[in-house]
Parts: C-alpha cells; sequence; structure tokens
DNA sequence: AAATAAAACTACATACGTGTCAGTTTTTGG
DNA sequence: CCAAAAACTGACACGTATGTAGTTTTATTT
C-alpha cells in the first residue's frame, strides 16, 4: 500500500466522520459515504468492507486526538481543583454540543453490535477517565482542597453522572443550565468553591 | 371499531413489545410484527402505520403499567429511607435485565426521531422520578432519618447516575457489584446504613 | 337468506442498500 | 516508451422493506 492509498484512506475516514457526525450510524449506508467522498462504490470496497469497520477506525482517530487535547491544555501550576473544574468545563462543552459530535453514533453503533467486549473503547476511555479524576481528587485532598473519604467512589460517580447528562443530553435534552447545577453539586460535594 | 378490533390491537401491541424487546427498535420492521402475530402485512396496516406509532403505543403502556407497580409494592409502615432503598433496588434489577427491557429500543426511538418535544416521555419519567425522590427525601429529613441541605439537587444527582448506569450496562456493561457500590455510594451521601 | 358492511388477506409495484466484477484508467519501473 | 501492476469505475444481480389495490372472508343487518 503506497503513501498515496494511505492518504486516500484518511481523507476517506475525515470525509467518513462528518457523515456520521450529521446522520449518527444506523442510517449511514456505504452509499452515503461514497458520496460525501465523491469516489466510486467498488472504490470504497477496496478500502473498508463495511460502515462498522469505518466507523471503529473513526473512532480509534478520535480516542487519539481527545487525549492530545487533554493534555495540551493543562498548566503547570494549575490545582488539582483547576483541573477538575477545567475537565468538567469541558465535558460539558462536548455534551452539550448537538450536531457536531459522535455520542449518538457511538451508541447507535454500541447497539448495533450488542457489547463487543473486544475493542470496547468507551470502556477503556471510562475507566482511564475514573483514574484520572480519582488521582486528582487525591491530590486535591493532599493538598487541603478538597474534602473527600472515598475517591475512587467518588471518581467513579461523577463519571455516572457524567454518563447520565449525556444519554440525557441526547435524549430527553439538557439545557446548559442543569449541566452547570450538575457541575456545582458535584464541586460542593467536595468543598470546593467555583470561580 | 368493535370489542374485537380492540382486542386485537391490544394483542398486536403485546406481541410487538416482545419484538421490541428482542431486537431494539430500529431492526424491527413491519414484517418482523407481522410474523410474531401471525397475521397478514395488510392487516397489519389496518392498525398501526408503522413501526413508530407501534413502539409509542408500546411505551405508553409500559408507563402506565410501571407506575401500578410502584406504588403497589410499598407499605404503611415504610420508612422514607426503606422506600428510597426499594426504589434503588427496583432500578438495579430493571437496569441489569439484559434481554426483556424495552431501554435500548427506548433510546433507539429517541435517536432515530431526535428529540420529540412533543410527548416525550422520558423526560416526563424523568422529571416525575425526581419529583419523587425529592419528596422522600425531605420526608427523611424530617424523620432525621437523612442527612441532606439540597433535597431538590441530591435527587435530581441521583436520577443522573442512574441514567448513567442504565446507559453504561447498555454500552460498557455494568455488573451487580458495580451498581451496589453505586447505591451504597448514594445512601453514604446521605447518611443511611443500608441493610 | 340475501344484502351490506367490516375486516383480513395476497400479490404487486416501488424503492433502496449491498457486494461484486468485467472492463477501464492510472501508475510504476525497466 | 511501453508493458505489467495497481487503482478505480459503474452497471448488475440480489435481497429486503414498504405501502397499497384488488380480492376474499367474516360479521351484521333486514
Amino acid at each position: 500500500m503506497g503513501d498515496k492509498s494511505i492518504q486516500k484512506r484518511k481523507y476517506i475516514l475525515e470525509t467518513a466522520r462528518k457523515v456520521f457526525m450529521e446522520k449518527g450510524f444506523k442510517k449511514v449506508t456505504m452509499k452515503d459515504i461514497v458520496e460525501a467522498c465523491d469516489i466510486s462504490r467498488g472504490g470504497l470496497y477496496l478500502y473498508f468492507e463495511n460502515t462498522a469497520q469505518i466507523f471503529l477506525e473513526v473512532l480509534r482517530m478520535e480516542s487519539q486526538e481527545a487525549d492530545d487535547v487533554f493534555s495540551d491544555s493543562i498548566t503547570e501550576d494549575a490545582t488539582a481543583a483547576d483541573i477538575l473544574i477545567l475537565f468538567l468545563k469541558e465535558q460539558k462543552k462536548e455534551l452539550l454540543r448537538k450536531k457536531d459530535n459522535l455520542t449518538q453514533a457511538t451508541y447507535e453503533f454500541y447497539f448495533e453490535n450488542s457489547l463487543p467486549k473486544k475493542d470496547n473503547i468507551l470502556k477503556k476511555q471510562f475507566d482511564s477517565a475514573v483514574k484520572i479524576i480519582e488521582k486528582l481528587i487525591e491530590t486535591g485532598v493532599e493538598n487541603g482542597e478538597f474534602l473527600c473519604e472515598d475517591c475512587e467512589g467518588t471518581a467513579r460517580n461523577i463519571m455516572f453522572v457524567l454518563e447520565g447528562l449525556k444519554i440525557s443530553a441526547q435524549t430527553i435534552g439538557v439545557t446548559s443550565e442543569m449541566v452547570d447545577r450538575e457541575i456545582l453539586f458535584i464541586l460542593k460535594s467536595l468543598d470546593v468553591e467555583e470561580n
């Protein structure tokens, strides 16, 4: 596979990503992607076998990029509370974006392929987020910023609240104020005053 | 519409419910329901126009029945803590059932019909559950069972955690122990010892 | 029992998505 | 410059879901 092929592959994935953002996962057909990429039917099949494969690769791209963005936005002298608030605000931004995110498509994908234990990117993301928050809270407690007896439990609890907000944003609708209220609730339970 | 028609309509809905439980929402076709009911293609169209309509009616049935079950299982002399624990355990049972529930189908339905503000049964259920929990906590605080400064906020927080657990059960998988841990976390934050 | 109305069925026309493959164009390297 | 390889194309055959029109069966009325 030459360099040009790799380029084209990447081009297809980036274009497909936009299609998934617009239509979710299930509604998307190979034809949709073909048309969006402006290539031929057969051509797409040279690179990918089906929409599921394409979506998985898009997700992989996505999660790599997300990690980069997160580690970039942490400054040297930020306190634990600062970082936690930053994280929560980032999550808020993410889950309130109506159109241009892959949340719904990801859910649809996991429904369709009822719980692939292998390659479960969602679970990896969840677990690693819990660990990050846990460490954050631990640090905060040591520095006297937070009051918390069960850091791991609290971290997991926060993640479940965020998951709840995320799915609620897709189903019953969630306003910016509602998210703020939840974030405040979380911070209060850690004895933190938000700026 | 005769009595027999009403009977048949109900029969179709009950049969369709099973189909939705097995296959979710999107995968279900009119043909599937026709075959499950053992009636003819045209016959089904006499009663319902499409799968969305059928599913909405199934949901309506469902939510009515759920209310009945809930109010039945509360005894006269139960304390607020008892009822809250009962409620959480009921939710646990519900969200751990892999096959025979409509959770996934409901999500799929709401994805498909991107947020119908009208007739949003999920939202109504969420809001009324929050109110019930809030009242419950208030009563508990008055009786000295609970310690809580923000009953409404706590109630909402609990519901978001439950929503998070629910969707997580469908995507990343959730074990009985994980749910227990969350329930315990909630109860501890209210200063309650579980039996 | 005949006439009428209601309910249910069957077969059809339409539409769309999939995956493939024979033929064409483009690229590559000798 | 040309031939072999690689990349690409679009039409085709197949499968499946949809909604309806015309027909048959069942129930009701007189």
